[in-house]
RNA sequence: GUCCCCGUCGUCUAGAGGCCCAGGACGCUGGCCUUUCAAGCCGGUAACACGGGUUCGAAUCCCGUCGGGGACACCA
């Protein structure tokens, strides 16, 4: 029997959640969940400049909203722990130190500045920089420096050679050691560099399958480089298709606002939406749209995802959420949407309209922003501007006194519901011998200012009975 | 520039040699329904990048070209 899955999701803490790393993450949880293996988060917070708390804080939310829970990570302590690099650098010390004496490794005495000039050389002469190895066969630090200051560097083997690997999604990739060079691994003040400190902590929680975005598809070999000089086995590799902007280029922080996962969550996108959003860009399962939560986990695998990647595409993902907005339970949607009202100083919390808000206006809207801004304009609040050219065609001559026979009629009814609402449009068209449109148009005008809206019944529902007649009367002045 | 990956409708995708003169979805669009707007239903639009092979037969396999993306840090 092959060892239990183990996979995780390692993102560094320099900003909020990233959605192509909440799709790295998605999909590793899956798989996990899927194959009852275990899914762990580890935070890779070794930039000193960049990584801060906040962020910290800022991906374990947005996981959370999202609702991918991880087995092993922050506040989950499991067997591995820590699960924080920069609470493991014994680890990464210990391990360096033994390639050191191995002589698979070496302390590097080049500045910074001479390898940035070098660099800059070398990108004029239009190719790519590799070290060259300055600090290779040295023994002793240069005069007037000492060990402690050294940054420590891989040790390509001599020779020719190759590395390959066969990537669960992309097949067998392969690279001469000619591309590779001496890497640094940790810098002088013992803190590891991504490639070590991946590699090390990889190994170290056992994890069988390391399913990451395809921009760490380079980055595979010189770590593969490293497992073989540590002698240990790696794990399987998958490298999942990038998620692109609409300008084709990958999903960056700096260049697409809706790179943050929380920016949907204010725009009124729900968890499931963006779940469903996601997990299709590179995948799909049959001709299936609309997943859930419980469907992804009885069908994703590795094994069916892509290898192109894909366009962010704003339109479907607001289809998928009234899409989500229709299929979720009412009340669930109320209790969703109580937030984005309060933003806009609506307490609605308890008032019995939420129900029909949400029945009538998902219909109507993609977003629960969306629905909270037209509660605003037109439902929540006194008194309604008319548009004008909509009250010179509706609010004048015989359309006034159809609207005055059912303000008449409204005032004797005994029941305010959308049924017998809408009853009253019918009874007064039937009694006037005059189409149904005849008599709504005016009192939709007269309710919301303009010539649309949801049913008549809805509607004046929705405005409320005293709200709605104040309008009508308001109305009627313009005769 | 070098290396790596990728290439089916505008976009997300189905397609693992014949079931494909290519299916679904978003978008756009025509119609139905209808008290308006939606929603829903029915229909339309639109693609195998190109060129060579292999094969009785290729979107599917091979090669090349072109195109796109990614990586080339003491970032991850």
């Amino acid at each position: 029997m092959p060892p239990a899955l183990r996979v995780r999701f390692a993102p560094s803490p320099t900003g909020y959640l990233h959605i192509g790393g909440a799709r790295t993450a998605l999909m590793n949880f899956l798989q996990a969940r899927r194959q009852g293996g275990t899914f762990v988060l580890r935070m890779e917070d070794t930039d000193q400049g960049r990584s801060t708390p906040e962020s910290v804080q800022a991906i374990l939310d947005g996981l959370n909203w999202l609702g991918i829970d991880w087995d092993e990570g922050p506040g989950k302590e499991g067997p591995y722990a820590p699960y924080f690099q920069m609470q493991r650098l014994d680890t990464y010390r210990k391990h360096a130190d033994q390639l050191i004496a191995e002589g698979k490794a070496y302390r590097c005495y080049c500045t910074k500045e001479d390898l940035d000039a070098q660099r800059q050389v070398a990108e004029k002469a239009g190719g790519a920089f590799k070290y060259p190895g300055t600090c290779r066969e040295r023994t002793e630090p240069p005069a007037g420096r000492n060990a402690a200051d050294a940054v420590i560097r891989f040790k390509m083997p001599a020779g020719d050679g190759s590395v390959s690997f066969t990537d669960k999604a992309l097949g067998t990739i392969t690279k001469t050691h000619s591309d590779l060079d001496d890497w640094v691994m940790m810098r002088a003040d013992g803190i590891p560099v991504y490639n070590f400190g991946c590699v090390i902590d990889d190994h170290l929680m056992d994890i069988t399958l390391v399913a990451r975005g395809q921009e760490h598809v380079n980055s595979t070999f010189p770590q593969l480089m490293l497992y073989q000089a540590l002698g240990w086995t790696p794990p399987d590799f998958a490298h999942l298709p990038l998620i692109l902007g609409p300008d084709r280029e990958k999903l960056s922080k700096r260049k697409h606002p809706e790179a943050d996962v929380m920016v949907h969550k204010r725009n009124g996108v729900m968890p499931e939406a963006l779940l469903n959003f996601v997990i299709r860009l590179g995948w799909s399962h049959g001709n299936d749209e609309v997943i859930s939560r419980e469907q992804m986990l009885e069908w994703f695998d590795f094994s069916d995802v892509g290898t192109t990647s894909g366009v962010w595409n704003p339109e479907k993902l607001l289809w998928l959420n009234q899409q989500w907005m229709k299929q979720l339970p009412v009340e669930t949607v109320v209790e969703r949407l109580l937030p984005f009202l309060e933003a806009k100083g609506i307490q609605a919390k308890g008032d019995p309209r939420l129900e029909t808000l949400v029945r009538t206006l998902r219909e109507r809207s993609n977003t629960l922003e969306d629905i909270a801004t037209t509660a605003a304009n037109v439902y929540f609040r006194s008194g309604i501007t008319l548009d004008e050219k909509a009250a010179t065609k509706h609010l004048s001559g015989e359309s006034l006194n159809l609207l005055r026979k059912v303000r008449e009629t409204l005032t004797a009814l005994p029941e305010w519901s959308v049924e017998a609402l809408d009853g009253v449009v019918k009874q007064v068209s039937e009694a006037s011998s005059v189409g149904m449109g005849k008599v709504a148009q005016p009192i939709r005008v007269a309710l919301t200012g303009n010539t649309t809206s949801p049913g008549i019944g809805e509607t004046l529902v929705l405005v409320g009975r005293d709200e709605s007649l104040l309008r009508i009367d308001a109305a009627l002045t313009r005769g």
